[in-house]
DNA sequence: CAGGAGTCCGAACACTATTCGGCGTCCGGC
DNA sequence: GCCGGACGCCGAATAGTGTTCGGACTCCTG
């Protein structure tokens, strides 16, 4: 993992379909070189692949919104049976296990706030080990990529 | 917004780097199309970028957290400000302006508890804005791809 | 100083992206 | 019902790309 690799990672977090020969050019290396360097760093699981970045819009998706849960018996078969419940519907974009007064944060994205209402009290009020949960919408967001520097 | 095109969506988000003549033949038609496709859906900003998923352990990022903030006066200014001072961080995966309690959830990735610890006393509580704030270390996540079923 | 491991390089080859003219299909107008 | 235009799909041709591999170089070690 030196420099060279770090800015490989950089570059394809920005980009992942430029061509090898471009990334080469811009590092300053031979095409053959990086292409070993990326294979490399796919084959250590540093690069855990590579995917398209859709905008949610497109698909009907204009809500958003973080759910959080606490789950009445804070077991391990509770949170590993809902986690895999929430995972499970096409509502949800991403689950978390947090430490804290909830148990749960949940990453969700609807059509709109009718099928966020839908969702909360379909998918979450029904389950039995839901003890409370509070919904909080994203009025805005902004992503980022991980960064090498501390 | 087609079938062929959600199925095109669908591959590119699981795999950005297939060729367009392995993405073409699984789906059925011919390469040439397939890259048109392809095309348009990026003009039309429904693929808005390809991106290499990279493990935030193979750069010494080990723990992660979601950081709820409550800002003293929720106005335009501040949440902007906020907003912006906290992207520009190294330590700040994504900021989400949020409705409720707190105003902003912050999703930070550092080496460890100490890094955690130090960017809230040092990042957070020097900043006037803010009035309050509550940390939640993620135990376990998964992520997924939005999937055009509503 | 010799040996060895590791890394990088450049040329060769197979494969791929990309372009473009033509064909088929669908649809609205006459 | 027939014509004409628009649109999308296709396949061949070309330019460009990924990938392999032997050799050269550097750096460390004994």
């Amino acid at each position: 993992m030196d420099e060279l690799d770090s800015a490989i990672v950089r570059e394809l977090q920005q980009d992942a379909r430029q061509t090898n020969r471009a990334l080469a050019h811009k590092l300053g290396v031979a095409p053959s070189t990086c292409l070993e360097r990326v294979r490399l760093l796919h084959q250590r699981g540093v690069i855990r692949g590579y995917h398209a970045d859709i905008d949610p819009g497109a698909l009907n998706r204009r809500v958003e919104a973080f759910v959080s849960v606490e789950l009445r018996p804070p077991s391990r078969r509770a949170i590993e049976g809902f986690k895999a419940a929430m995972f499970a519907l096409p509502e949800v974009l991403a689950v978390y296990v947090v430490a804290g007064e909830q148990d749960f944060l949940v990453h969700v994205s609807v059509p709109d706030l009718d099928a966020l209402h839908s969702f909360l009290i379909d998918r979450l009020t029904e389950r039995r080990e839901v003890a409370s949960f509070r919904s909080q919408i994203i009025y805005d967001s902004a992503r980022k990529h991980v960064s090498d520097p501390l």
